[in-house]
DNA sequence: TCCATAAGTTTCATTTTGGAACTAAGGCAA
DNA sequence: TTGCCTTAGTTCCAAAATGAAACTTATGGA
């Protein structure tokens, strides 16, 4: 079975994975979180490739959890905000961080 | 940047996500929580290949998420349990499930 | 003896990722 | 008006991960 066919899955998780359950994506939604929008700020951040950011912030917008936005006019510019469906991910986002800092101790400083 | 490196990130959300944050992993642990111990339950209930399968039971193992244990002594056999550092991703799970009920509704009926 | 169970392994084609260079559309300064 | 800067992408290609299906190993039972 393909991960794609998941978002027809009777599982909730399942559905709610198949739009976020693949690398870099909660990723992209956690440095929304920290107030980022930009792409050069995606990548600085998160260090994942301009390609894989490309399409996954694609799949975010078609999904409705984040909305592309121009922000500048003249050279046309645009970044990406959550959504009210992208909010709503911020417990998902929480748990995670809480389970991380109990049971995954950084083992070695990157400073980033 | 390799997905791998996560580990040693700085952010607690990464560094979960270098465990679990790969495909089909979060779903092994929804079936754990559902009750299910046994590869080929796994294999029925997520629809992932054994291969995948095998080898997501081996890493989470590792982590300390599961415990692989001996259930038949006759014919060698082994299952999956949670272990407490496992069951503490409960919330998680929870938080995408509450979310996938309320933004993905499903869209056709698979019954599996 | 032969089939069934159940946990894997192996093989190979297809898809995804990672890394790096390249493009497009202006802005700005000399 | 030339040429470099910024910023959001795209393209190319090699390397790694995934998907599908067949195969293996060890035992129990008819």
């Amino acid at each position: 079975m393909k991960w794609t066919e998941l978002s027809d899955n009777w599982c909730p998780v399942a559905r709610t994975l198949s739009v976020v359950g693949d690398r870099w994506t909660l990723l992209i939604l956690r440095d929304c979180f920290l107030g980022l929008s930009r792409f050069e700020q995606f990548i600085e951040s998160s260090g994942m490739t301009r390609h894989i950011l490309a399409e996954r912030l694609k799949r975010l917008v078609e999904a409705g959890i984040l909305e592309r936005r121009q922000y500048s006019a003249g050279p046309k510019r645009y970044d990406y905000v959550l959504t009210e469906k992208g909010q709503e991910l911020a417990p998902a986002l929480m748990t995670l961080k809480d389970w991380g800092k109990k049971h995954m101790p950084v083992r070695r400083s990157t400073n980033a």
